[in-house]
DNA sequence: TTGGACATAGGGGAATCCCCTACGCCACGG
DNA sequence: CCGTGGCGTAGGGGATTCCCCTATGTCCAA
């Protein structure tokens, strides 16, 4: 852990937090955020444990968390950041380029999320974006989310998969246990086409493009709800 | 791609040349590397193909490359860096704390593997040690492959992942991502058949029953190796 | 009683899956 | 120095799935 002291003589920088597990990711934010003349990183930290004794200590505006810390994750962090800090703001950042992360972040409390694929000076477009008060996420995640939302704005609470009927979220359950779509048939006593004709609303409705992207959320709810 | 030429002055900095997906990975390699007296970065790419291209232009020294790069992986750029310039020593960058890929680096002809979990410094360390003709692995790796060609097995041996081709990994690899059979096959340069071939191969090496089934272990090794 | 939402299911062409076979390398052991 | 076997590559061809449309019956609320 590093502290920086260099917000000294301007006095109204804002101070920024950095969370992740990889040094040389910490490096290069901090680097890139202590170029700006109205940004500087106030600490770093390697991993949850040592991002609470951080905040106490240096106090940001915003902290920058990575996803996949080693030990409590970043989304559990982000949890527990929202009971002690509920007006700290929150940047996920994360290797996946899935949205399945960031509308878990965004409904745990996140301001924004981000991928670490994008250009380093979308980290900087998304620290201002939160730090006036707006969320950000990146285009693609987005147009994804207020898709999904289409009817629904304000309280953004629930999950798009509760939108899911009685049977479409029984196909997504068995689908998601890797089951095959005559499997998921015979199962439930019903037409392989009955089947595919879930499945198509299944994507519809989560805006998936292909089979497989379907597959990759059913197997990662699964997942998650079994550690729920 | 970014080019640095601030090596015209001192004129006998070591070139680098830095290649991975992450911009911010990158930044923040060069930032560290550029720091240094003895080093420059000669340029940066995000995949291989850039990876070829900037290695002709800017003809560096070492080249540090992350391991799962988006297309053809770090693994692949490797052996095909061995065919074309033999004598370029590449330091493998890897999320993984697994040896599985420390191993399949060094027998393809890596001169170092190292983890973006460990400090900065020993980035530094591995670019020098490899630049006097040395090996540079983390005392964990080195150990834990000590373990394994001993044959003790302290902890139980890992899945028989381990037995996956390299080519037959990244297939798998990239199935964990969601990617589609032809997607896959394109990005690898590869005919669908061939791609539907290790598929086949890595199913009866896992013991996996269908398609499903294959997605489903891939796409959950896919997670827990994002989040190890 | 008319419009939805939901469960069920078929048609048909494109993409896969799946089981086999094949061929050129290249390393390693006999 | 020649097998033998692992590895990367790839095709044939039938069985399934995928994917986009359309369709019917049911129940419930406006």
């Amino acid at each position: 852990m590093v502290m920086n002291q260099q917000n000294a003589s301007s006095g109204k920088k804002s101070r920024v937090l950095v969370v992740d597990d990889h040094p040389i990711v910490r490096q290069g934010l901090a680097l890139l955020i202590n170029r700006e003349h109205d940004l500087v990183v106030c600490g770093e930290a390697e991993d949850a444990q040592a991002a609470l004794t951080a905040i106490s200590a240096s106090r940001p505006d915003i902290t920058v968390v990575d996803i996949s810390l080693d030990g409590p994750d970043g989304l559990e962090l982000l949890k527990n950041l929202r009971g002690r800090y509920p007006s700290l703001p929150v940047l996920m950042l994360s290797m996946h380029d899935e949205s399945i992360y960031a509308e878990r972040a965004l409904r745990a409390g996140a301001q924004g999320y981000i991928m670490k694929q994008e250009a380093t000076d979308k980290v900087l477009v998304a620290i201002r974006r939160i730090l006036s008060h707006e969320i950000y996420v990146s285009d693609r995640v987005a147009s994804r989310m207020l898709h999904r939302y289409i009817g629904s704005p304000g309280a953004v609470e629930q999950s798009s998969i509760a939108d899911l009927t009685d049977r479409e979220l029984e196909v997504f359950r068995l689908i998601g246990k890797g089951h095959t779509t005559r499997q998921i048939a015979e199962e439930l006593h019903l037409s392989v086409k009955t089947v595919e004709s879930y499945q198509a609303r299944i994507k519809e409705k989560l805006s998936l493009r292909s089979a497989r992207e379907l597959m990759q959320h059913a197997i990662q709810w699964s997942i998650s709800e079994k550690s729920a």
